[in-house]
RNA sequence: GCGCCCGUAGCUCAGCAGGAUAGAGCGAGCGCCUCCUAAGCGCUAGGUCGGAGGUUCGAAUCCUCCCGGGCGCACCA
């Protein structure tokens, strides 16, 4: 696939150079209206009528006469003040021919944290955001190039962690039949809190999860915790999301990098310890030189009794990921679903080249905005604004379960096991009713629920807030994710039909074939063309629903190409197209089917090739 | 109180490093399977882009104020 738009830039720029103007950073092109001639335009000349003082149609014409010749250039049409470009219908689609391809892995490397959920329950519909924005962005900015780390943190020495092993071993209960171990720890957590809600029962209790707490900050609690985060790991699996390195909070501490962090933040003049006060005897980080504004500037990070809080811990993970800390060891832990290793921090491991990384994002919702600038705070405060630049936090929006919080104490929650499994039954019984010949109904069924459900999670701005409806994310009509899947099938069946008459859709075109597209195919082929800059926008911006909104809008094309009539007749058959004709629609069709391929993969929803 | 985010069609949302008559989906009405998958397509109806100022040749987009909603401002995890 080939950039349309950087051609016409060039000869733009040519054109500015011959008039004598100085042309600015960017030359914007974008598609011209419906309804306006041309395919491309620009509105260069209103940005220049002030410097040239002359009226922006004058300059227009100016421009079109500076142009140099241009392959594939029609016309370039003053419009008011607009210049606008008509292409030969050959040369555009002809630039639509190849399918996009991904760019070659250069520059620093970019450590991406995602789920990082509390190894202690059932993941709900909350994380289900945060693995779905995580492991597409993760995608996105890998085939954008950037050289990526996936890291999923594991918070093994929090109190929640504490609470549900202490549960189990409390209750001595087994998990049930088919129950899955995570969902059987979260079931024993809240027995427990309803136990610790009971009149004296806090006091009684509290030393012994402190013990389990103190069990599990010496590591000696691992294959336990280990255990629920197996259960939980299918669960991301399951919905396609996989990652590098597990980075394990007992091992930065037992590694020495959380004394390490304090130790090089205590040689700044920002961090404290107050002798008198409300923070006496604590270490107190002063950010009033980093976040302006603050009531009160002081934060703790290590409490006077000497215990650090998650934000001294946050802190040491930031610094050792972006390589000013070391002494974390890996080992491999196992492998996943695609066959990709994945590695944990270990103790008994070795040193291996995780972390280091030049640029971090994390994905976290909302609410941790405030944390996420500490983050940087403290990177300035060592005076590496250049890594606290490097540093994004994905804020996401929570999610709201029909028009209210979630709430576990309520019971107001939905786990993604639970979710998955509707959505699967739900596309089971569609496949069997509008396909009942399919091949693997089994199969469709999966990819469509997990689709739908992945990419409900991704086509809204992060930080808007989602309301979930069972009705409207399993929904399998219109912005959805079996809309694209279904418009991958349809081309899917064409090109099978293709090669069973023996046709070859990558086959090199024929002489003269480009020279047959029509208005139809130009106006596929320009939607197809905004393919490499949607997923560049997304990963410059860090947001997988631009992308999502780009597919849609390519499924949409080629849904209107497929269904075009003239006359009541399909007026863009592919296998009963003449000679010629044929082979450029069905180049075209293989063009859409890999271009949708690639876009769904990047957002984690599978394409079926029958559905 | 201070700070951040959101406010676009009846509902759910795109568009917001300023550009051409503001776009989808759902819902409503009408139409399209003797044609490569109708999970689709076409047409119709539906909008003072929360409000008021400002900047600009041009504002949904940038700035200010106001209104409405969400979130954050713990030696909690």
């Amino acid at each position: 696939m080939q950039d349309v738009k950087a051609p016409l830039r060039e000869a733009l720029k040519t054109a500015l150079e011959r008039l004598g103007v100085e042309p600015p950073a960017t030359i914007p092109v974008e598609p011209a209206p419906k309804g306006k001639p041309g395919d491309y335009g620009t509105p260069l000349p209103f940005q220049l009528a002030r410097r040239l003082k002359k009226p922006p149609p004058e300059i227009a014409r100016a421009l079109a006469e500076a142009l140099p010749p241009l392959p594939g250039l029609a016309e370039a049409l003053p419009v008011g003040g607009f210049l606008n470009f008509r292409l030969e219908p050959g040369y555009l689609v002809g630039l639509a021919t190849e399918p996009p391809a991904p760019r070659p892995p250069s520059g620093g490397k970019v450590l991406l944290e995602h789920t990082s959920v509390n190894p202690n329950k059932e993941l709900h519909i909350g994380h289900l955001r945060n693995v779905a924005l995580g492991d597409a962005m993760a995608r996105i900015l890998a085939y954008a190039g950037r050289v990526v780390e996936v890291a999923n943190y594991i918070d093994d020495t929090g109190r929640q962690a504490a609470e549900s092993l202490f549960a189990i071993a409390r209750y001595r209960e087994a998990p049930g039949e088919g129950e899955k171990y995570d969902h059987f720890a979260g079931r024993l957590y809240v027995r427990l809190h309803r136990e610790l809600g009971e009149e004296g029962k806090k006091e009684v209790l509290e030393p012994e999860i402190r013990e389990v707490l103190r069990r599990l900050e010496a590591g000696e609690l691992r294959a336990e915790v280990e255990r629920i985060l197996t259960a939980q790991l299918a669960t991301m699996w399951r919905l396609g999301a996989e990652y590098d390195v597990l980075l394990w909070e007992s091992d930065i501490v037992r590694e020495g990098l959380l004394e390490k962090a304090l130790a090089l933040l205590k040689t700044t003049p920002y961090v404290l310890e107050p002798e008198e006060g409300k923070y006496r005897g604590a270490l107190v980080f002063d950010t009033s030189k980093f976040i302006p504004g603050l009531e009160d500037p002081y934060l703790v990070l290590v409490r006077s009794d000497g215990t650090a809080t998650y934000t001294a811990k946050d802190i040491a993970l930031q610094f050792w990921k972006m390589g000013l800390l070391s002494g974390l060891k890996f080992r491999p832990y196992t492998a996943q679903p695609s066959g990709r290793p994945l590695f944990t921090s270990h103790p008994q491991g070795e040193p291996m080249p995780f972390g280091g990384a030049s640029e971090t994002i994390n994905v976290i919702d909302v609410r941790q905005s405030y944390p996420q600038e500490v983050l940087k705070a403290a990177l300035r405060a060592l005076g590496r604004d250049d890594l606290a630049a490097g540093h994004h936090h994905l804020a996401y929006e929570t999610v709201l379960l029909e028009g209210r919080p979630l709430s576990g104490r309520k019971g107001h929650v939905v786990s993604v096991d639970a979710l998955v499994q509707e959505a699967v039954a739900r596309a089971r019984a569609i496949v069997a009713e509008k396909n009942p010949d399919h091949p693997d109904p089994e199969l469709a069924a999966e990819q469509v629920g997990i689709g739908a459900i992945r990419f409900a999670m991704v086509k809204a701005e992060p930080r808007r807030q989602i309301d979930f409806r069972w009705d409207q994310a399993l929904s399998f009509e219109g912005d959805a994710g079996p809309y694209l899947q279904y418009a991958h099938a349809r081309a899917a069946s064409i090109l099978r039909k293709a090669r069973e008459k023996g046709l070859d859709p990558e086959a090199p075109l024929p002489e003269g074939a480009v020279g047959t597209a029509g208005g139809y195919e130009v106006a596929l082929a320009k939607v197809l063309l905004g393919f490499p800059e949607a997923v560049e926008k997304s990963a410059v911006e860090r947001t997988p629903h631009l992308l999502a909104a780009h597919l849609l809008d390519l499924a949409a094309a080629w849904n209107a190409y497929y269904n075009a009539k003239e006359d009541g007749q399909p007026a863009t058959p592919v296998l009963a197209a003449p000679e010629g004709l044929r082979e450029l629609r069905l180049r075209l069709v293989w063009v859409v089917k890999e271009t949708l391929r690639q876009g769904l993969a990047l957002l984690g929803v599978p394409a079926p090739e029958v559905m």
